[in-house]
DNA sequence: GCAGCCCTATTACCT
DNA sequence: ACAGGTAATAGGGCTGCG
């Protein structure tokens, strides 16, 4: 038996139980890249029960109940009095040891029952993450193992088989990952009647393309798909990916293909554990064991300027591919170019492009992904399925772990609303030269600047009497100065973690991958500094503290208040602010002023962020469009950046804002909108018009039963469901209105079922494109008078400026 | 029966 | 399924007319 060390990059862990041996199974690949698996025989899964404090004379007999409960299936292995600190408070806690990894649960209520136990807790952390927190083991990095070859095992689709007798340590310095093995995938469903279903409808095309290169396509052969699953499972074991991605593919493929094999009684046997199949899992994420598989999707979420986050769309933003330079086929008629010898060409090359585009999206998101799960611990399949609020959650285990903090419950709260930012009124009209200043993570500096968190939230006022304390503002409420509690101290390691990485980027070219790594990296570390506040006031987390949320936007507010009117001491006039930011007159000298004193008086750091040349405002406020000194146009709140309005709308407005602001003759927008509705007209009665323009999409936001009114769009989805489709929560429907009389929702249909001469077109000039426009215009006296009609409405609007 | 008013439901934006 | 603040549309109930 020769023990040596080895160092691994970690890919996944998962356990399984053997007989009554429960084993945690780490997926690497060693520095020589072999693909290896790790077990660990030795770790057990354990909670806590916490102690009344009244009961600590007692312990040892409390012990004893608590092994008394032991059953031979999974004994209590040990019941250990150890001291932990509970938001930040020292306490006596037992760790208790059994093992069978499922038999936490039911210990745990047991448990919690015993007189003199007040609490159980972190029974929920998950055994091989509880494995990992312990052992300082994070996905996505290198790390060292002193390990027993135990070579291949037909278990394992490996090239070989560790037995760990001891983890080492990270290695921090080696940042790069090995030769990772990345296979997009995307399938194509033959869908006659609407929605494809997998006891019907076979898959016709799976598209794959790998790191290396390979694109291949697998066809079924007509409507038999049988062949193509065999040469797609063949195809997987063969190449061996270590990360799958795919579009949509947690919701869409791999269900589809999860459900059709099972119909066709063929096994989707393409995991590295052999016998177990892809599976759904937390988060939502399907689970491949021993591959990552990633839904690109998830990243697409988090791409505000993208509406539709169809791949194609996605794609576009990305600079992945240009939708102009791809084979487009209406997702709804894939079956015709199936069937048809002429079209199934085409079909194919879209195919391509789809799995190519989706290859492209991984290139861009996987080093974030990667970079999320090396810094939140959770492996990446899961992190970047995981919403916002839990990714944090998870960094934020890890560091309790590392500061003997134990773990709360996470319980069912009530919401209860506090109140947030403040909006100023925004001065009506246009404005020149304009500077936006920002204050630098606003929320995340208060919060360490006022020690903020549950742990440092005084519930006694008493106790200030003797040590210092920070009182919020408008709430009252009183954090403890010393010491730093738990996000203070959290916070300051991610904002020190970020401003390290930057400082690596300093020495590297832009296009190296070190780079493109750090940076990343870099985005993630913000990216969770940046949720603390609103986890904090997030009813569903474990560390949940309303009262903390509600003094940091309390400081916030006063933070605002004071920084204009040291703004207005100055003499600079303020036109607008938000939150953080303040609009005010663009003086050099003054500004230079105003972002000294902001530092000094209030301790905060603020930037210029912007400077318009022109800034023009309604009355309303998150409403905005600036011109910047580069001729750029910034559009903010208006519906030209909305997802629900007709295209046809929000380009008109944005071509009237474009006119307005770099000519300031609003006559030339008018008139411009003038022969666009008469262009328009014209390309509608002809049609030759395209339907896109006057689409309007909406989010599904609940199942169509629970909606209260017939909503346009809750009717379209009902059509849709009509016609054979699937309409689902999170979906958006598209449709359009269509000519008739009645109510809106009810000439409301879905695009793909709409000719556009059937299009109402005085729907989207009365209810879409003459608000949109007027928005802008109504401020400079124009009425919809000026811009419908013909002949007199022109006149009229030269008598209005003679 | 319906115009006009007001309130509510709904969605998506901003920071 | 990280927060609150905000704008805007369409549905739908109600009033009052005649």
């Amino acid at each position: 038996m020769k023990v040596y060390e080895t160092s691994v990059y970690i890919l996944d862990v998962s356990y399984e139980v053997h007989g009554s041996e429960p084993q945690i199974i780490i997926w690497g690949i060693d520095e020589s890249g072999r693909r290896v698996v790790l077990k660990d025989k030795r770790f057990r899964p354990y909670f806590y029960a916490v102690l009344d404090p009244t009961v600590y004379n007692r312990a040892d007999e409390i012990a004893q109940l608590i092994k008394q409960l032991s059953r031979p299936r999974s004994p209590i292995l040990s019941v250990e009095l150890l001291e932990r600190k509970y938001f930040g408070k020292p306490i006596k806690v037992f760790k208790v040891v059994t093992l069978i990894p499922e038999y936490v649960r039911e210990y745990r209520e047991e448990v919690r029952k015993i007189p003199g136990i007040a609490e159980v807790l972190e029974a929920d952390i998950r055994f091989a993450l509880r494995y990992m927190i312990d052992h300082d083991i994070l996905p996505n990095t290198w790390h060292t193992f002193k390990v027993v070859e135990k070579g291949p095992n037909q278990d394992y689709r490996v090239d070989t088989v560790l037995e760990i007798v001891d983890v080492g340590s990270r290695i921090e310095e080696k940042i790069s990952p090995p030769k990772l093995r990345i296979m997009a995938f995307d399938i194509e469903v033959y869908n006659p009647r609407g929605a494809p279903k997998p006891n019907r409808d076979p898959v016709i095309i799976i598209a794959v393309k790998t790191s290396e290169g390979v694109l291949k396509q697998f066809l079924a052969e007509d409507k038999n798909d049988r062949k193509l699953f065999k040469e797609f499972i063949d195809f997987v074991l063969e190449y061996d990916p270590d990360i799958i991605v795919g579009y949509n593919s947690n919701r869409f493929d791999w269900p589809y293909l999860i459900d059709r094999a099972k119909y066709l009684g063929i096994k989707l046997d393409i995991t590295r554990r052999r016998g177990v199949e892809p599976k759904p899992s937390v988060y939502g994420h399907i689970s491949i064991p021993g591959r990552l598989n990633v839904d690109l999707y998830d990243f697409a979420e988090e791409i505000p300027e993208v509406k539709v986050k169809s791949l194609d769309e996605v794609a576009e933003y990305l600079g992945v591919m240009k939708k102009s330079e791809r084979v487009n086929i209406p997702w709804y008629e894939i079956f015709r170019y199936w069937d048809d010898p002429k079209l199934r060409p085409l079909l194919l090359q879209y195919s391509r492009d789809d799995v190519e585009a989706t290859y492209g999206i991984a290139e861009k998101f996987l080093p974030f992904g990667i970079q999320l799960a090396s810094i939140t611990g959770l492996p990446m399949d899961q992190v970047v399925a995981a919403s916002v609020g839990f990714r944090l959650e998870w960094y934020l285990i890890r560091a309790a772990y590392k500061h003997g903090e134990l773990v709360p419950n996470r319980v069912e709260r009530e919401y209860e609303p506090y109140r947030g930012a403040i909006v100023l009124e925004p001065k009506r009209g246009v404005h020149e030269n304009i500077a936006v200043l920002d204050f630098s993570s606003m929320y995340p500096s208060i919060m360490m600047k006022y020690n903020i968190g549950p742990d440092t939230l005084v519930r006694d006022p008493n106790e200030c009497l003797n040590t210092k304390c920070y009182e919020a503002p408008d709430v009252g409420y009183l954090f403890r100065s010393d010491p730093p509690g738990f996000f203070k101290s959290v916070l300051e390691t991610l904002v020190r973690a970020r401003k390290a990485v930057r400082e690596q980027m300093k020495s590297l070219p832009l296009d190296s991958p070190e780079y493109r790594l750090l940076e990343a990296r870099q985005l993630a570390l913000k990216v969770l500094a940046n949720a603390a506040y609103g986890y904090m006031g997030w009813v569903g987390a474990r560390w949940y503290c309303r009262e903390c949320a509600e003094a940091v936007t309390a400081w916030g507010r006063e933070t605002m208040r004071r920084a204009i009117e040291i703004a207005r001491s100055l003499g600079l006039k303020v036109i607008y602010g938000d939150t953080d930011s303040l609009f005010v007159t663009y003086d050099k000298t003054k500004i230079e002023e105003f972002i000294k004193r902001v530092e000094n008086e209030l301790g905060l750091e603020i930037k210029v962020d912007k400077i318009y040349r022109r800034v023009f405002f309604t009355e309303a406020k998150k409403r905005y469009i600036g011109l910047t000194e580069d001729g750029h146009i910034d559009v903010v709140g208006f519906e030209a950046v909305r997802g629900d309005w007709a295209e046809i709308a929000k380009e008109l407005q944005e071509k009237v804002a474009d006119i307005v602001l770099k000519t300031m003759d609003h006559r030339k927008a008018v008139e411009f909108v003038r022969k666009a509705l008469e262009e328009l007209r014209r390309s509608v009665e002809r049609g030759t018009a395209s339907i896109e323009k006057f689409v309007i999409w909406k989010t599904l936001t609940k199942p169509i039963t629970a909606y209260e009114v017939e909503a346009p769009h809750v009717v379209a989805a009902k059509h849709l469901i009509k016609m054979g489709y699937s309409v689902d929560v999170g979906d958006k429907v598209g449709y359009v209105i269509v000519k008739g009389g009645g109510k809106i929702s009810e000439r409301a249909r879905p695009y793909i079922a709409v000719d556009v001469r059937d299009i109402d077109l005085d729907y989207y000039i009365e209810h879409q494109i003459i608000p949109a426009v007027l928005r802008i215009l109504e401020y400079f006296g124009v009425s919809d008078k000026h811009l419908k009609g013909v002949g007199k409405a022109r006149k009229t609007l030269f008598e209005y400026h003679k």
